[in-house]
DNA sequence: TGCATCTTATGAACACCGTTCTAGAGCGGA
DNA sequence: TCCGCTCTAGAACGGTGTTCATAAGATGCA
């Protein structure tokens, strides 16, 4: 439902459509008017609800059309594939980072904050819909939603005063970074799927234990580092604010500098 | 065949078997001899074979039994599911890792060039098998030889002086970069699969004209920064190199400090 | 040596998957 | 009413991971 308002909040006709992306199909018949319209914002919404109620491997082009009581071969009048399913799965998430982002206009001093405020956005969107993330590997999120959310990172990024090169190359940084914390952190939740996730350091505690129990000759470091490299407390907030302060004291490094590619390797 | 030796290289005896772990399932009867020997090394060898020939989407239990000239079924006596086959192939790269590794002894004037290396040094061997790196995905790498590797991650990163909860989280994330950045690298080449890999740079191109086509007034850094988003030269290896300074200069910034947030370089 | 037993190998089967083909249902215009 | 057309969706195709029952070979024992 969320879908059509973020369509029409930002006017679609500002984005031409890119060559590799095919026109969405038509479609409508003989409509037997009681079960649910077919359209693509509703293939992606049914897609949708299906990864929140059994997740990403459970989302099947079966298991789709049997939300609107019909066949998989239905829903290839809307959508080419499960791939391009896929890819406005992407999109469609894009669009809730852009319709619930609010922030100040982007300025040398709050640049910083900002680029984290909207880093957690899109972390907090993707963990609230289990293994989301994982659709976003191998993919570029160049939809239409997409390219506005990439062009308000980088007008966060610019306004700090990164130089160019690093600015275009950071916003792939940290989508790569969020998406990957986002699968990690549903891994650990799914491998122990009886604990709350308040308990989830404990279960943890068996991994850091047998850590522990490594001969300490041959593996001294992990040994003593077992504790913190298992420690995850407060549902993984505080791995991924280790990492995302790490990148970015990385990003900010490059302000105003003049060191390009030559300090680099 | 390297797979023998680099479990025998590093005694498997030292490191006990994990809890989570199934111990390696038996398996010789009727040989016919003729036919190559099922084991659990020979099974792992033959995908490896399947990934770097038709990709990892390809690699299925049926494609690696017909492999040595039978059903999927009897893969089945030396692995639990594709899952562990999966989790085994992790720790074959990582015992290429820790074979192919040769540097000296970490101190504080080296680490960070060691730890770059060792990084590209996993990138290598994994960009070396195509989307090899995918399988990495969602699986923590602590299998026999994984941990030899995190073992000398640690090493490094500790000898650069890092504070204990830095350096546990450093590997993670290094980890998770080297792997997202094999994979869309992969990505882009086969994109395109039919311009040879310095020309990919120009098949790039298509994207960035259509970045700079957008219109300015609603994507002005977007339209702006579209070069330097869509280069790509030197197999993507300057890419590479630079979110790979980003995430040193990162880490660099909390060597000797108090870890308080507020310390900014 | 002959026979029972035990272990391993594997073809067939099951329940899925993405995708395509095609018969047919519903509609607008003649 | 009937034609022509568009869109629908059941059935089918070739694939997947996994399980099961049976077959085949090796081994222990009398």
């Amino acid at each position: 439902m969320t879908v059509a308002r973020a369509r029409d909040s930002r006017s679609s006709a500002d984005v031409p459509t890119p060559p590799w992306a095919p026109q969405p199909r038509g479609g409508r018949a003989g409509r037997s008017a009681d079960k649910p319209q077919l359209s693509r914002e509703a293939i992606v919404e049914a897609a949708v609800r299906i990864i929140d109620a059994e997740g990403v491997d459970a989302l099947s082009m079966r298991r789709v059309a049997q939300e609107f009581g019909t066949g998989a071969a239905s829903l290839y009048a809307y959508v080419a594939n499960k791939d391009e399913l896929m890819e406005l799965l992407v999109d469609w998430v894009m669009g809730q980072v852009v319709d619930r982002w609010d922030g100040p206009e982007p300025t040398a001093q709050n640049w910083r904050d900002l680029v984290k405020q909207s880093v957690r956005l899109s972390r907090d969107v993707l963990v609230e819909h289990r293994d989301l993330a994982k659709v976003f590997i191998g993919r570029v999120p160049f939809g239409q939603n997409g390219l506005h959310a990439v062009e308000l990172q980088l007008s966060i990024l610019r306004a700090g005063g990164l130089p160019d090169n690093i600015a275009a190359y950071a916003g792939d940084l940290l989508g790569r970074y969020l998406v990957a914390e986002a699968i990690e952190e549903h891994m650990w939740r799914s491998r122990f799927p009886d604990v709350s996730s308040s308990e989830l350091s404990e279960a943890m505690g068996g991994i850091r234990d047998y850590l522990q129990s490594l001969p300490v000759e041959h593996f001294p470091n992990l040994v003593e580092l077992a504790g913190p490299m298992m420690y995850q407390e407060n549902e993984g907030l505080d791995r991924f604010e280790l990492g995302l302060e790490v990148i970015m004291r990385g990003l900010e490094s490059f302000v105003d500098s003049k060191d390009s590619p030559d300090n680099v390797r």
